[in-house]
DNA sequence: TGAATTTACTATGCATGCATAATATAATTT
DNA sequence: AAATTATATTATGCATGCATAGTAAATTCA
């Protein structure tokens, strides 16, 4: 059997985490993205959209359709910033606060889950490599396409 | 400043490799999905679509939306399965071929920078932690909100 | 053997990422 | 101040995963 590429473990990883939060998610009707923008959103007053992107990880084109879907769902509403006319800013709702907390549940309990598999030691090397591979890809001294013929 | 989580490390991760391949791939106007399939297709001899799904690991009927694109671009041929009415086998053209071959190089020039950028042991430490958390998740041992409220 | 079940797809809809384009407002430059 | 540039956001379309439903063929069972 050949060796599993770098690419298809953090794929296979992922993909899997991914089923996994959504299964969690769909049990109270929500989605893993909309329980990742909960986590992000203060509780308590309101959020600037602009910090959210970042925080998530994701182009602010992804998270406005997130966040649009959100709202719909009565999980939070978008204010106008009054400090800036192109902002919004996000405030959960009671109900958005209720999942919140269930949404940090799911995360935690994974976490706690991988924890208590694999050694402290493993999971700082686990978290070390994530990163050089992170670094890697935004350094862009992957050249590819260049190197092939 | 918060620790990250270990989903959030992974989902970062794929991302930023899901963006570079993306990438790669476009120039020569194929895609990353693309790429995964053809390399996972024998290049001479028909492969059975249903040893491709496993071996990509993804769901049958994700892999079928996939192979249809490819075939409308030219890269496949999918012909019936004589030993089998139900099933289908997978020939490549001489252009998935070569695309084949692309795909490859890609995968393997990312596989390299990576072994170029962490030692040996902290790799095979990443690929032990994410197998760990693959099983986690399939043992189906994290009945997450069975525990939560 | 005929009926029931399983398997191999395909089609479709949703979720969620990106990219591009459009719009409105802010910030900067001249 | 007017013109230019940058930023914040939305709308859309594509890519790619899953789930569900439907169809045809194979397999199993009674």
């Amino acid at each position: 059997m050949k060796e599993k590429t770098i690419d298809y473990l953090l794929r296979s990883a992922w993909l899997g985490v991914t089923k996994m939060y959504n299964e969690e998610a769909g049990k109270k009707g929500s989605t893993m993205a909309t329980g990742f923008a909960l986590i992000s959103i203060e509780p308590e007053g309101g959020t600037p959209s602009t910090s959210l992107g970042p925080r998530m990880g994701i182009e602010a084109t992804s998270l406005s359709r997130t966040l649009k879907t959100m709202e719909e769902k009565g999980l939070i509403i978008r204010k106008p910033n009054p400090l800036d006319g192109r902002g919004v800013l996000i405030h959960l709702t009671p109900f958005g606060k209720e999942m919140r907390e269930y949404s940090k549940q799911v995360v935690i309990r994974f976490d706690e889950a991988v924890k208590e598999t694999v050694s402290e030691e493993d999971l700082d090397t686990f978290k070390k490599v994530t990163n050089s591979i992170l670094e890697l890809i935004n350094s862009k001294k992957i050249y590819i396409s260049d190197k092939i013929s």
